[in-house]
DNA sequence: TGCGCACCATGATGTATGTCAAAACGTCGC
DNA sequence: GCGACGTTTTGACATACATCATGGTGCGCA
């Protein structure tokens, strides 16, 4: 996914290297988009801010994310580095102009927007309907199966503040803080400092996943029928 | 953005046209995915279901919309038509073989996933943090405008029930029916029988969207600074 | 045209989580 | 290693919304 794997008309392309501090943005919501950038070290957060000063976090992005990959005159979203970041950036105009020679790639670029239509639907999904409680568990055992999948590593980094996690889940921070105490007294999780934690008891999380408020016993939904254009 | 959008190399295709009944699926999650689909007439609600049988809508569709603009092996969620539907199907494998041949195609694939991925961002901002009438006042300002862009027309079919919007906004059924007598009551909506609502006042809708909850002032969010690769 | 059922509306009540306030803690600079 | 500040934690309280219950109504079908 990262530019190794870009095929070699990208090769060609004018990257830039860009390092980035802590608290520094990358770009804002509304600016005319300029560059493509791909993360090659650090944690950015995208987020939206809305006409009232809310902010809504909508992804955290880290090494060999894309971030900005649009097609769109300006931002639609802001990047701001929470960590130190190391970008690399080519110019749009340039960027689509390869990317249209190259089917291939253009196929994969497809297919990376579609991996982030799926994870923002995984968002509504977590934040809609569930208790604080399941939200958190859910985005914990999301966090450390991006950062090692399919690994029993019990440590996860957690770059971000409590509050970004609050503004990510749509929840506060005193509840984010709350419910952490409450997995750390139940023995699923362990704090380390403050940007860390160890997941001790997986399962347990899991459990807590499922717990939603707001069911309602949806008649006739997931009946399997037949699919395709025969009938 | 329909099939005459579609390019010269897809008219080739072997479109197969198919109706499906309202409350029919048209295919389900964790299904083969065989067929991409574009809607010609009528109303599609695209749902994922959890394991513990909760039902999250995160999208209708209608005519002109793609639906299953994946390429992926299974399909990720649910469609059921929710009035009757008209689609046009054409197998997969045939369909990105052909847009891998048309670069130009491609890239307006891109942006229509590119604008699914902003959609459901939107969802999130919706759902997130806003109080149950914010919640509301944007879906029917979002849906007016998707229906008739820049239309000045009063009248929107919501084609969908009240407990569609529920599930699609996080709420109960109970909750989105007592907001609708209470935008009834101010004024700003006249409801026209069970599917569809007059728009009276939109300002009056739009000023209670920017309504949330667990707002804290956060501090250094969107100064302006400089983006690009400069510094 | 009218019946019946699914959908919708409204009421009473409980609870999760936001809000406000203040103390404790970790981290970063010196 | 020390101090100071921003972050996190904890507490007391308020409230919006889910829940449970019941009655009302539009609309599809005979």
């Amino acid at each position: 996914m990262g530019l190794d794997a870009a095929g070699e008309h990208l090769g060609a392309l004018t990257w830039t290297s860009r390092k980035v501090a802590s608290r520094q943005h990358i770009f804002h919501q509304g600016d005319p988009q300029r560059y493509v950038y791909l993360v090659k070290s650090g944690f950015v957060r995208l987020y939206t801010l809305l006409s009232n000063g809310r902010c809504q976090i909508i992804g955290f992005k880290s090494a060999d994310d894309y971030v900005a990959l649009q097609y769109y005159p300006e931002h639609r979203f802001s990047a701001q580095a929470i960590s130190t970041v190391e970008l690399q950036c080519v110019p749009v105009a340039e960027f689509y102009a390869a990317a249209s020679r190259d089917p291939q790639f253009m196929l994969k670029l497809f297919n990376v927007v579609g991996e982030d239509l799926f994870r923002a639907h995984d968002l509504v999904l977590t934040i809609a309907k569930r208790d604080a409680e399941g939200s958190l568990a859910s985005f914990l055992l999301a966090i450390a199966d991006r950062a090692a999948p399919n690994s029993k590593t019990e440590f996860v980094a957690l770059p971000m503040r409590r509050g970004d996690i609050a503004d990510y889940l749509g929840l506060t921070n005193e509840t984010v803080s709350r419910i952490f105490t409450i997995f750390k007294k139940r023995g699923f999780i362990e704090v380390r400092g403050r940007h860390g934690i160890r997941l001790i008891n997986r399962n347990g999380l899991r459990a807590v996943t499922d717990r939603t408020v707001g069911l309602r016993k949806n008649s006739e939904l997931d009946r399997p029928e037949l699919a395709g254009p025969a009938v």
